[in-house]
DNA sequence: CATCAACTATAACACTTGTTATTTTACAAG
DNA sequence: CTTGTAAAATAACAAGTGTTATAGTTGATG
């Protein structure tokens, strides 16, 4: 009865997504979407309202996309907090343009630092349980106190000034776990 | 023999710089500083070959604004970073724009995090050298640390994810300067 | 095969951007 | 006061933005 669509929601948004993290954000334009997509812009109306609405599917699938990542990250650490921590700075240092999108942004932030960290299986939890189960008087305080220090890390990754291997930053971070856990 | 000029390049420079911290570096443009300013766009270009030497401008004039924040910044701590670590922090919840322009850009960033950072009166060679009369041994190490941990409150505070006061918050950097020293 | 509704492409609108050409204005020198 | 010249205002250009109106294409259904 009618014609067959070519130009799926799919290709559109993996466009947009892989777009933002190449080149950020707010680069990413409807005619850009389009040429990469090889369409017109007229398609891309016909998915989503406005540009707005395909934003904010961008910022979803960024949200995901992390969560997978931190999900998915080798976990060679012993302390608590420290798997997460690995992850996190390696997201940021690899992920730029989606690290500061998730956790830099002070305008239209959407969702909390807290919200998308914790994600659908608990990270956050899981690390506090960890360290509660290893003896730590206030594992929320600790969290607190370690989230700060690893999110300065993943911040300094960020602009290049933060130099450390992957192994080099995991001891690190450990040896800042019992710092506090001896303070 | 000509006529006299009523638009200085101070007046938009400071618009230029006044705008930048209130909705950001790159939403400064030409007609936006013209009309902050009362003028056409055309003595802007008669002062600024072009926009980039404008834009240029006033991230050297936020370079001094933050010297000058730190250097005027109260001095209500003890321990070494502390007093450099406090004074960051407030920058950083208090001009975000200007933060994040220094010490967040991974695109165009001019100059080092160091290089603005240390100054014109080596804050950071100042609070090395106390930190070595104190007795620390590796200074240079505790900086970095200290300065991970000083980097990620101020890029928490940035979000609004840092809600201590100046005094809880001096009393955080003095105890985790203590964890790292005892260590 | 013909039809017709959904999908796509083309073009256009209104707006904003940096930048520049042109015109107007003001002021100091003669 | 006239004049020349530098500054400022006006207006325009080309490029780019989101969005929409219009036209063309396609393909399953009757």
């Amino acid at each position: 009865m009618a014609r067959k669509e070519s130009v799926t929601i799919d290709r559109i948004l993996d466009a947009s997504f892989t777009m933002t993290r190449e080149e950020g954000f707010r680069n990413i334009t409807a005619r850009k979407v389009a040429a990469k997509v090889g369409c017109s812009t007229q398609p891309i109306f016909r998915v989503y309202k406005n540009m707005e609405e395909l934003w904010d599917a961008v910022y979803d699938k960024a949200v995901q996309y992390f969560q997978d990542y931190i999900s998915l990250f080798p976990r060679t650490g012993k302390r608590p907090f420290s798997n997460l921590g690995l992850a996190y700075i390696a997201f940021a240092k690899e992920e730029k343009q989606l690290f500061e999108l998730l956790f830099l942004s002070f305008e239209n932030s959407k969702k909390s630092m807290y919200e998308i960290l914790n994600g659908d299986n608990d990270n956050v939890m899981f690390e506090i349980a960890l360290a509660r189960g290893q003896g730590c008087i206030n594992p929320e305080e600790m969290f607190d106190k370690m989230w700060i220090f690893i999110h300065g890390a993943a911040c300094l990754a960020l602009t290049d000034n933060f130099q450390l291997s992957g192994v080099e930053t995991l001891a690190m971070l450990e040896k800042t776990y019992d710092s506090f856990a001896n303070a």
